[in-house]
DNA sequence: GCACTTCTGACCAACAAGGTCAGGAAAGTC
DNA sequence: GACTTTCCTGACCTTGTTGGTCAGAAGTGC
């Protein structure tokens, strides 16, 4: 129930190059530098967002990274999905496959709904939110609240 | 992202127990079977439940597991903080503690909306909605959404 | 005293997290 | 064609977590 570094990493990297634009490519190492990340980790990282297309790169003098898509059609939740793998799953198999018996039987939904409500505010969030900072509604209620500011 | 077998079968062998009710202690054993979790595993997961105030245990003949405070006191949350620690930290720290530069500064927020959606249904159900099957208004409805439910 | 059950620590294999290191392979520049 | 720049890739490493098992100590009821 905890977010990766490399979850951490990637997002903030890419929000760096959704900010970056048509701007031409952008050096890992100035990504690096940005998000005081290291450097050799984050290729690592920027490898496996362009196996799964959210970013592209180009090699040599003038190279660099860029966003495969619109920063607005890009979500954190594919960049998670990215560097993580699904979201939410239960003792690494999906929610919906799971068999409960006996007297757990509703905790099936409880899952799920714990899974849909991480959708709702990772699928709602876009690259261009989260450089623009003008977050969806439904996150920035969620956010404003001073009780979701205190740990627990 | 994901959740732990440990945490799946905590709040398992707890909804068995509050099923149980005041019958009496109920042995690992029987909470073992009646969930299929490996007993030795069990035993230890009820140990740290026990140390976490959430049950209480006798030992010998007669002897066996209950919950330390009504089942409509005991929520999720606990269980899972109890064997999982702190829910939805980043890099293993607070969200709240974490400083962003950058264009990544309103990913704070956004790890603050996720915390805050995870701890409305993991706080909102009790054991006694779960093992009632009546689960809070909030917690159904995302759990209804025929969305919710398919793979992505 | 004996059976029963929890309690506790030691151990274990496999894998993930969070990196580092060394070198190969394109792309651009001179 | 040589050289520099930058990405690409695999190997490696340390530490911790996951998901357990094993053996025995210790409290409880009869």
């Amino acid at each position: 129930m905890r977010v990766s570094a490399k979850a951490d990493y990637a997002v903030r990297a890419a929000a760096e190059l959704a900010a970056a634009g048509d701007d031409g490519p952008v050096k890992g190492e100035r990504l690096a530098e940005a998000q005081d990340i290291p450097l050799q980790f984050l290729e690592h990282i920027l490898l496996e967002l362009k196996h799964h297309g959210i970013v592209r790169a180009r090699r040599g003098a003038k190279g660099g990274y860029w966003l495969a898509r619109p920063a607005d059609e890009v979500t954190i939740a594919e960049i998670v999905r990215a560097v993580e793998g699904p979201i939410a799953h239960v003792q690494s198999t999906p929610p919906e496959d799971i068999e409960y018996r006996g007297h757990s039987e509703h905790l099936q939904e409880v899952w799920i709904a714990v899974r849909a409500s991480l959708r709702t505010v990772l699928e709602g969030v876009t690259l261009a939110d989260l450089v623009s900072g003008e977050l969806p509604s439904v996150v920035g209620e969620l956010a404003a609240s001073k009780d979701a500011w205190v740990a627990r």
